[in-house]
DNA sequence: ATAGTATGCGTCAACTTTACGCAAACCCCT
DNA sequence: AGGGGTTTGCGTAAAGTTGACGCATACTAT
């Protein structure tokens, strides 16, 4: 049986029952790297891990690992982000594979990024031994990135920007209840640039995509109403 | 930097050297697989290889292969292509990550799906010993395929379409000059539906992507008037 | 010459987007 | 208790975009 080699990798041994007994070749390995998004503080943060060994010792990256045998990319990019964080409950969504053979100094890694997002900041972190150090970062204010990460975090974003007018993903960053205020303060502070009240709550009510509740708000003003969405999964629709 | 080991060998030892002597976990393999499109008797047409040994022998797949030890996945898919058609100007692009840990019954084979766009037949194919047969097929009359690569053809298929509508890239799959009636044809084909000839042009000229020139091809009616495109690189832009 | 057909140009109605005006509802402060 | 300040909720007019289609022009074929 060909059991892997746990040494290097991110996690225990994998599923190898029932193969060929192929030995592997000596070839790239396979990463997976998550850019979990949230909202937080009125502002747009990323998950930060700081690399504790090898070249990249003291810099920040994305959290990741190696694709155990046997196990999918989208059950690694899971596996990986619900070690860190503990969040079971996030949208997870394969964002693009790079592959340049000298982007890990290492060895040859082709990693398979991901974009994830969660509401809030969702309890503590995770703190394991595997890193020195775990965090949010606003993404418009992100520290030096190991490896190629800068350029994940560049196209992550662009995605996150790009999904947030032609599908209803906002579901994922917002609570069950909540205004329109609200839901409007995110797509600003994602996009980065202000909308005009009137014509974002035309648009966004006219997709059909959130209920009214009988309920309202009080603040400090006039109460506004409460929504939900009438359906909490990704779908193609049309906004700005 | 370490060079690529050039040996066209599948699964050839590593190149090492310039590399920490770090020897390779068990894990997953990496493979490209290319979707490469081309219109060709008013139909568009996908390269599919006839696999000749293993457990899908016989089976029409889309050419790939693994991935060598520092290659880029642009390299090994460009590589891969190359080595069946001949073509070295071609589109490429990035489509998705299949990674399911069954989609290869021999090991654990993850396959960046690339789909790439030629203009033409582009000459004779080149049909070494690697695969039993290779040829052009319909896109709407596809056999049954290896792999996971129905999926793969689905999701190429409506990328294509949706770049179709906000990139340029139709520059790809067109001769140098052409008429507005062919530039039409190949979203007609492409998108599987009419359009409104006017409609068309007053969409495609809004672009600015296209410069009349001061011919005209004669053919059965009223001479057309040919245009070339202001630049043949890809564009985001914003059609049909 | 004339019929047939594809090209090139233009128009109009329907729909969408953008930019605001304004009243209602609430808190807070005097 | 009442008025100022601010936010929510609703509406409207102008500008721009899209879709459907009319029609003359310029060729070839007969």
């Amino acid at each position: 049986m060909p059991k892997p080699n746990p040494s290097l990798s991110v996690a225990g041994p994998a599923a190898g029952q029932g193969r060929p007994d192929r030995p592997p070749t000596s070839s790239p390995r396979v990463a997976v790297d998550a850019v979990l998004f949230t909202i937080s503080d009125d502002r747009l943060q990323t998950l930060l891990v700081n690399i504790k060994t090898g070249p990249f010792a003291g810099h920040w990256a994305f959290p990741g690992g190696l694709v155990e045998l046997g196990e999918s990319l989208d059950q690694a990019a899971y596996r990986e982000l619900y070690e860190k964080t503990g969040v079971r409950d996030l949208y997870l969504e394969q964002l693009f594979t790079f592959g340049d053979a000298r982007r890990d100094p290492a060895w040859h890694t082709v990693a398979v990024a991901y974009f994830a997002l969660v509401p809030h900041f969702e309890r503590g972190l995770k703190r394991g031994d595997k890193y020195a150090d775990i965090d949010w970062f606003p993404v418009h204010d992100l520290p030096q990135l190991a490896y190629d990460h800068s350029a994940i975090a560049t196209y992550a974003l662009k995605r996150l920007q790009a999904k947030l007018g032609y599908t209803n993903i906002v579901y994922s960053l917002l609570p069950d209840e909540f205004t329109l205020r609200e839901i409007q303060a995110i797509y600003e502070v994602i996009l980065n640039h202000t909308l005009d009240r009137r014509n974002f709550r035309r648009k966004i009510l006219a997709l059909g995509l959130l209920k009214p509740l009988p309920k309202t708000r009080h603040g400090a003003h006039r109460p506004a109403a409460l929504y939900t969405f009438t359906q909490r999964r990704p779908m193609n629709v049309g906004v700005l």
